[in-house]
This record gives C-alpha cells, sequence and structure tokens, in this order.
DNA sequence: GTTACTGCAAACGGTTTGCACTGTC
DNA sequence: GACAGTGCAAACCGTTTGCAGTAAC
C-alpha cells in the first residue's frame, strides 16, 4: 500500500506536482477504494480518519490529476461526478442498485478503427459504461 | 414535419399527458434540430421564435419525456445534459469541437451477451460516445 | 369541474473561484 | 525566499421545487 503510494508520488513529481498531506490522502483513499468514489465521498473517508480537508482542496486536486491523467472522471452517477486513479484504458459495469463495479476490457478497438475509416473524422477517445444488476442484489 | 410533430402527440395522449402548446413547442425544436440540444438551448431557440416557455417548464416536461422514453437524455457535454427524440437505440460520434452528431449503430448487441452470461449481472443498459474531430474542423 | 400543467421565484447541490495565508522545494 | 498549494467563504450555474393561477380534458 505504501508502496504503491510512492508509486503515485514518483507520477506527481514528474509531472512538476509537488507532493502535499492532502494530496497523499486523497491518493491513498482512492487507492484503497474498491470503486471509483465522488469528491463528497473521499470527503467523508477522510473525515472517519480524522484528516481534515477542504472540499474545495480535494475538487482542485483531482482537476489537477485529471490534467495530468493521474486520475479518471467517470460520468456513470446523474449527480456527481466519480473518480478513480487511472490504471489504464478500461471499462465499467456498474451495479445500479449497490454501485458495485466490476472493470471491464475495451470492446470497441475494431469498431474504433472501422470508424475512423468510414468517417473522415480523427478519433479522440470513447466512454462507455455498462449498467446492470449484480448477483447479490438480484438474490435480495 | 407538422406530420411528425402531430405523431409524437399520440404518443404524449397514450402515455396520458396532456397536449399543451409548450410541450409541442419544445417538441418542435427538437425534431429541428440537427443535434442533440441542451434546455438553455431548447429556451434559446423558442426566444427567437418569440415563444417565452420558462427554463422550469422546460425541465420539467424533458423529465417526463425522458421517463416515457420520448426522449433520450445524453451525457456528451460536460456542462449540461442534452436531449434528443427517441429514435431507437444509437449512439454519437460527437466532434469536440463544433458538437456536430453523427448518429452511429449499435456494436455492442454481441458483447452485452456474451457479459451477462459471464458475469452473472442482469444487463440493463449501456451508453457509449465516442468523441473526435470532424473533417470540417480538421481542415480549419 | 377536476386535475394536470405552467409561471414565477426561491432554493438546492455539485463545483469553482478569489484571496490571504502556509508549506514545499 | 519564491511560488505552488490550501483554507475559507462566497459565488456560480444547471437543475429542482413549492405554490398559486391557468388551461386541457
Amino acid at each position: 500500500m505504501d508502496e504503491k503510494l510512492s508509486i503515485w508520488k514518483q507520477k506527481l513529481k514528474k509531472k512538476g506536482l509537488r507532493w502535499t498531506k492532502q494530496r497523499a490522502a486523497i491518493l491513498k483513499v482512492l487507492l484503497a477504494s474498491e470503486r471509483p468514489l465522488s469528491a463528497q465521498e473521499i470527503l467523508l473517508r477522510l473525515q472517519s480518519q480524522n484528516s481534515k480537508l477542504r472540499l474545495s482542496t480535494i475538487y482542485r486536486n483531482l482537476n489537477y490529476f485529471e490534467q495530468e491523467q493521474v486520475v479518471n472522471l467517470l460520468q456513470i452517477d446523474q449527480k456527481e461526478n466519480k473518480f478513480e486513479l487511472n490504471n489504464g484504458h478500461h471499462h465499467h459495469l456498474v451495479c445500479a442498485d449497490c454501485e458495485e463495479v466490476l472493470v471491464l476490457d475495451c470492446p470497441l478497438q475494431n469498431f474504433e478503427k472501422q470508424l475512423s475509416g468510414k468517417t473522415d473524422y480523427t478519433i479522440l477517445e470513447h466512454r462507455l459504461n455498462i449498467f446492470g444488476i449484480c448477483p447479490d442484489c438480484k438474490s435480495k
């Protein structure tokens, strides 16, 4: 866990971002989480550890992190944005009930290539999210 | 155009929604638009026709329409939600520059079937949006 | 006549911003 | 010591809501 954290520390430093205890705290929470989190959720988890960050600090850093591609911003919730550490391109199967998340490999590489041939668009990126009900929630 | 409008009118009536001039105006704007629109954009287009709806009316109706599956809500813009008439399942290739939209057939039917076999999730829906630069914007 | 819908104004909630202070390098 | 980062409070802005009046059926 602390090894992983120091890997992210190196990444931030390479990007020219300073290593503050606030940033460490935010990344630690994201590292420990089994699913993407909103800024509010990060705040709550920090507060339960008696860590006192402001929401504005969290938002500002999440924005920096996103610019530097350290975290991904996900639109899997109507209300609030969710964030996860950037561990390469993938997609999510999200339980609509309990929010559990399964990571999926991208099924669209070929499709995207065909598309840029067919349309004359330069393809930049795509966003795919799949929603369902997980086995646990089904049996409830 | 007015024929198309009366088709939507029938659909609304079937769903038990009343046919008001506000609803007609909103659907007319969506019908005439070549791309999905935000509530604000709908308001602007209505104002330029001297039609005086409130934003709250537009939002309320878009929400009703979405519940009744008359329109789709699209998250193709970070800031504001966009809406389009529901003409069956498809996806969008959006120009990141000028917002032009190309409609795409869904490439994920098989993937979705495999997925529900592999994961024990009940698949509900998926959202896919592709972003690129259109030929016109490239040549600028 | 009943009830859904609309106008209007105010609230809501996630996110951003300005500014003085603080901590990293 | 310079300057990036933080705390704090206030603003921002898309969207929702309560309520009284109006229009669809």
